[in-house]
DNA sequence: GAGGAAAACCTAATGGTCGTAGGGAAGTCA
DNA sequence: TGACTTCCCTACGACCATTAGGTTTTCCTC
């Protein structure tokens, strides 16, 4: 009772900010990332552009806010995918997982991935979940490690480098050269299980030397 | 004679816009490529804004510039690398050269690769030198085919892109994650000896199934 | 319900951006 | 010398992010 009014604002707040966040999506989709502006977005919201501030200390907050957001949403995405799969499939569909939010997301994946904004640099706080996402996958290498499957250098740096590099590497050619596509469709995403193979062909846990 | 003044004129012409480009470079290098502002141009080079509409018709029109200019750097590069080089060693030695030269010029790089400024896309003619650099690397994987050192699949359109994915996924994590870097001491860019190895593997000549 | 605090929103203004219009000065050629 | 081109300028319009400071609305307490 004496608490229903502050929830009451503090929600309302909470869902004006989400409406920030989800408008400045949508403005990127169509006008580039890095054109994103607070006018355009107030004009949407139906507010003056100083109101904004409300609601974020500037322009490059807002980023970060959408940092932190597909930084959960892609980890969170991957963890689902896994959940409740045996233990050989998990690091596959994490991928699929994986390359399928990118492509659904290419506004906040460019956002991860490039760090292209001028003077954007995430804060620690947006950027933890991204840091969850790669002890994830670092524990799962380390079961297929386990599980006989990879070579124990697979979970070395140099291994996640490389395992980071691989996919990366589609995801860039697929978003620099075919935006358009869909997961299904993108001449370089279906790459994805190729150069997952050819991991697994690297840190092949019998004769596994690394040169 | 008559025409001195004419070579005069247009010789001084092309150095400001040479001059132009090095001060758009120089401050993208400082403040982030999509962050380029023709005062600050302007400025440096000592004219009004507004006079640098005598040299480029528009700020994309000097991204455009940028572009082709990259592109034949990077292509002369490769091509300069392999000169006179043993057929086998010429790839190899066209990856360095291109890994070297996205690492000395991450600017002109980020606009080759991430297409990342909103409403820039190349004009054919600054997209030819990149063709042709794509056209190199076709002949010299067709090369690397005739003399048995790969599969027939290496030259098919999921070869090439499996190709550059490999390599732009190296050079994509190397400049997004420790940009600083040099060539030589990269976290990532030493992987790149490791991916052309891995693509010899996947289309060894004699078993070269792909799947 | 009334009073007061806090949050939400506003207008006005600063200083920056790109790009256009139109005019003057300098270089070039007959 | 006179005509023509190129170069550079000032002035301007339309946008942008952000700050300062005032007003209205909302909510809680009394």
């Amino acid at each position: 009772m004496s608490t229903t009014g502050l929830d009451r604002r503090s929600k309302r707040r909470q869902q004006t900010i989400d409406e920030i966040l989800d408008i400045s999506i949508a403005l990127m989709e169509t006008e580039g990332v890095a054109a994103l502006s607070l006018s355009a977005v107030a004009r949407q919201l139906g507010l003056q552009p100083p109101s904004l501030y409300q609601y974020f200390p500037s322009k490059l907050a807002i980023y970060d806010a959408l940092f932190q957001r597909g930084a959960e949403q892609v980890r969170d995405a991957q963890r689902a995918a896994r959940a409740g799969v045996p233990i050989e499939q998990q690091l596959e569909l994490g991928i699929t997982a994986f390359s399928r939010w990118c492509m659904e997301n290419q506004v906040l994946t460019q956002l991860l991935f490039w760090r292209t904004i001028p003077g954007f640099e995430p804060s620690p706080e947006a950027f933890a979940p991204a840091v969850d996402g790669l002890t994830d996958l670092k524990s799962y290498l380390q079961q297929e490690v386990d599980g006989g499957r990879l070579h124990q250098e697979a979970v070395s740096d140099d291994g996640l480098a490389l395992f980071t590099s691989l996919t990366a590497g589609v995801l860039s050619q697929q978003l620099a050269n075919e935006p358009q596509a869909t997961f299904e469709r993108g001449r370089f995403m279906k790459l994805m299980p190729v150069v997952l193979d050819m991991f697994y062909q690297r840190y092949e846990p019998t004769r596994g030397k690394t040169k």
